[in-house]
DNA sequence: CGACTTTGACCAGCGC
DNA sequence: GCGCTGGTCAAAGTCG
């Protein structure tokens, strides 16, 4: 599963490389090189081994906000707590520092600013200890303690738009991806049982703003067994903590990102 | 009352 | 050594 979301990841940040602007992002268009790039992006903090992970991700008008809209995350599936604000030299926008609240000791930890290049952009950056996990998908998804995400705020904010679509369609033992049928080992497929679960556990994440706003990135399954499809979103920040997952087992299902969903999908723009 | 945000203070790394 | 800067702490306030 784990290498599943790893290619998922890799694909998402082929994808999103095209959107790592600025001074600080190269035009690095592979995954190796975006690890290059984030393990040499702090040099300043060196007592904890760490994992670093930046991305970029549009604002999102309908989403976050609560405060002051410079540093407010983009809502993902992790609770997030924030411990600090601190305004950064040369940047007109303040940092938000959170770490993550979904599990007790978890010690994940993000910044959140707005690109000073282009403020309809918000940088993410993930930091956890190095080899310790990222929170398991499952305990925020399904969690007893899903976070109240931020309160709605206005915010005039312009939101490029921008698209990433996955879609699984699992049948019998072997997954449908994007079109290619491919062959799961069970653990694989157990693995995946997440996502029919979220059929029938996580309305709030169908109802939720990210999901109804046609301009939102959004992510998209389909479990084709029950000729069913779900759809659920999957924010860049998730993706951005699946990419970190080091050690994954069997599974060879290869995730990327499209520009259109046709057929029984949705077609978002 | 617990979980959260806010914000000033503190600490550590780095460059000069 | 000193100042700058970024990252974290912790007390106070807020909210549900």
């Amino acid at each position: 599963m784990k290498r599943c979301l790893d290619q998922m990841a890799r694909g998402y940040n082929d994808h999103e490389s095209s959107q790592e602007t600025g001074p600080e992002s190269p035009n690095s268009s592979t995954f190796s090189d975006m690890k290059a790039l984030i393990s040499s992006h702090s040099p300043k903090r060196s007592r904890r081994s760490v994992d670093k992970r930046v991305v970029n991700v549009p604002m999102k008008e309908m989403e976050g906000s609560r405060h002051k809209g410079d540093t407010t995350p983009p809502s993902d599936s992790w609770a997030w707590r924030k411990y600090g604000q601190k305004p950064i030299k040369g940047s007109p926008y303040p940092r938000g520092y959170y770490r993550c609240s979904s599990t007790k000791g978890c010690p994940a930890r993000k910044q959140v600013e707005r690109s000073r290049d282009d403020p309809t952009m918000i940088l993410i950056t993930y930091t956890s200890e190095h080899n310790h996990p990222w929170p398991a998908a499952s305990s925020s998804r399904n969690g007893p303690k899903p976070k109240p995400e931020a309160k709605p705020e206005p915010e005039p904010e312009v939101e490029p738009e921008v698209e990433v679509d996955v879609e699984v369609e699992e049948e019998d033992d072997k997954f449908m991806v994007l079109g290619r049928e491919i062959e799961t080992t069970p653990s694989c497929v157990d693995e995946f049982a997440w996502f029919t679960e979220m059929e029938t556990t996580s309305s709030t994440i169908l109802e939720s703003p990210i999901f109804s706003s046609s301009s939102e990135k959004k992510t998209a399954v389909t479990a084709a067994s029950d000729d069913v499809a779900v759809f659920f979103p999957m924010g860049e920040e998730d993706e951005s903590l699946f990419a970190d997952l080091g050690e994954l087992p069997e599974c060879s299902v290869v995730f990327r990102h499209r520009s259109s969903v046709v057929g029984s999908q949705v077609e978002i723009f």
